[in-house]
DNA sequence: CACGACCGTCACGAAATCGTTATGCGTCGG
DNA sequence: CCGACGCATAACGATTTCGTGACGGTCGTG
C-alpha cells in the first residue's frame, strides 16, 4: 500500500488485516519503489496524489518489471485521470470515498484475473515477442538488443496495442510529464526503435503506426 | 497426485513424466495425506473431489504444516469453489479438461512463485549447481568457493532466473534497503562473482547478464 | 505553385553506465 | 601480534546511451 494521507493509511490497514491479508506500507513514491522490490507483495494498492510524485508514474515503473496486480486509489472520479492509470499498467481504479466492500470485491476480481491468465507477461505479434518479466525482445526468436529507453517506449506501446497513443501521453510515460511537449526527441527514440524491431531494411513499417499530428500505435 | 479417477491419473503420469519430473500418487484424502508426510514432495496436485473427502480439505491439512507448492483441479469452473480452493492455500486451480501445456505451465508458475521461501530447492543451470540448504555451488561438479555476500547475490539472482532484476532490487535484497541506490557497489561484487563462477577465462558471460541501466538477470 | 506543418533521419557532444583494479578498514584465527 | 580474508569505497578508461539541432522529404492547403 503506498499512500500519504494517515486517515487512508490507518482505514485501509484495518480493512485489508481485516480480510486476512498482510499489509505493508509506504508513504512516497520513493519508498512505495522501494518496498516493491525489497519484498515484492502480492499486490499493490496506490494513491494517486503521492508527496513525490504520481502514483500513476509508481503504476508504471513497477509495471516496467512486475506483474504483480495494482489498484489505484484517486479522490476524483475522472474519467481521463482513469484511463491513464488503466494505460500505464493498472488493473483497477477506485475512487474516494469508497467502503470496504468495495475495495475487497476489486482486490479479489484482480487477483481472480491475475490468476487466471498468469504470467501474460509476454506479447507476440506478428513474430515479435516482448517479454516484460525478462526484458527480453525476441523478432523471429532472435534477439533484439534495445537500451533501457527503447525498451520502456515499446512497452508502454505494447501495453496499449491496437490503441492509438498520443504522443503527450508517451513523453510523460517514458521520460516523465516534464517532458510532454518534446515532440521531436520522441521521433528520434521511435526512428531507432523501428530501425531494431523492423528489419535492417524494411519499406513499411510493420508494428508501430504513425498517426500524424496525434501519436503513434502498436500493432 | 491424488486422484481417484484412473483416466486422469494415467494422463497425469505421463505428461508429467515426459517433463521430466518425478511422481507419486495416492487415491484418497487419506492416502494422500499419508503420502505427503511421509516422502514430501516438491509440489502436489490434488483433485477436488475425492473418495473419502474434498481436496480442498486435504490442501488445507497440508497447508497446515507445508509450504509445497499446490495445484487443485476441478471439473466444474466455479468461481465460488476457486476461491475456496486459493483461500485454504492453494497456489493454482486448474478446471479439466485441460492440456497438457496449461498444467505445466500453471506447475512451473507455481514454482517459480513459491521457490522464494523454499529452502531446499536446488538450481542447475548449464553445469552450475547450486544448492540453496548446504549454501554450496558446483561448477561441472567442482566446488566454488564463495563468500557469503556472493552467495546471498548469487541465490538472489538464481530464485528469478530468466527474470530481469533491478539493481535497485538486488542492493535491498542482499544488503537491504538502506543501499538501495549504491550501484557501484554492486557492481564490484558481480563482477568478483563472475569471475569465480564463469570460469578464470571467460570471453562472454555465460551465467549472469547485464542490462545496462537497469539491472541483471540470471541464466 | 509556394508555403507551412509534420515527420523521418543523421551526426555530434555531453552524460551516464559498466567492468576492473587498487586501497584501506575491520575481523578472526593461529 | 600478525597475516589472511571479506568487505566497502574510490578512481579510471572504455563503451554505450541520450538529447539536441540541422536537413530533407511528404502532404495538405490556400
Amino acid at each position: 500500500m503506498c499512500d500519504d494521507e494517515p486517515q487512508i493509511v490507518r482505514a485501509l490497514r484495518v480493512i485489508l488485516r481485516e480480510a486476512g491479508y498482510e499489509v505493508s506500507m509506504a508513504a512516497t513514491l520513493a519508498e512505495g519503489l522501494d518496498l516493491a522490490a525489497r519484498e515484492p507483495p502480492d499486490a499493490a494498492i496506490i494513491d494517486v496524489v503521492l508527496p513525490d510524485g504520481s502514483g500513476i508514474e509508481l503504476c508504471a515503473e513497477l509495471r516496467s518489471w512486475s506483474t504483480m496486480p495494482i489498484v489505484v486509489l484517486s479522490a476524483l472520479d475522472d474519467e481521463e485521470q482513469k484511463v491513464l492509470a488503466l494505460r500505464a499498467g493498472a488493473d483497477d481504479y477506485i475512487t474516494k470515498p469508497f467502503s470496504a466492500r468495495e475495495l475487497l470485491a476489486s482486490l479479489e476480481a484482480v487477483f481472480r484475473r491475475v490468476v487466471a491468465s498468469d504470467e501474460e507477461a509476454t506479447v507476440t505479434v506478428k513474430g515479435l515477442e516482448i517479454n516484460f518479466a525478462a526484458h527480453t525482445v525476441l523478432r523471429d526468436g532472435r534477439e533484439v538488443k534495445l537500451t533501457p529507453i527503447e525498451f520502456k517506449l515499446l512497452s508502454a506501446l505494447a501495453r496499449n496495442r491496437g490503441r492509438l497513443m498520443t504522443s503527450r501521453a508517451l513523453l510523460s510515460e517514458v521520460w516523465g510529464s516534464a517532458y510532454a511537449n518534446d515532440a521531436p526527441l520522441l521521433r528520434t527514440h521511435i526512428a531507432n526503435l523501428r530501425h531494431k524491431i523492423e528489419g535492417p531494411d524494411a519499406k513499411a513499417w510493420l508494428y508501430i503506426q504513425t498517426e500524424a499530428g496525434v501519436g503513434y500505435r502498436f500493432l
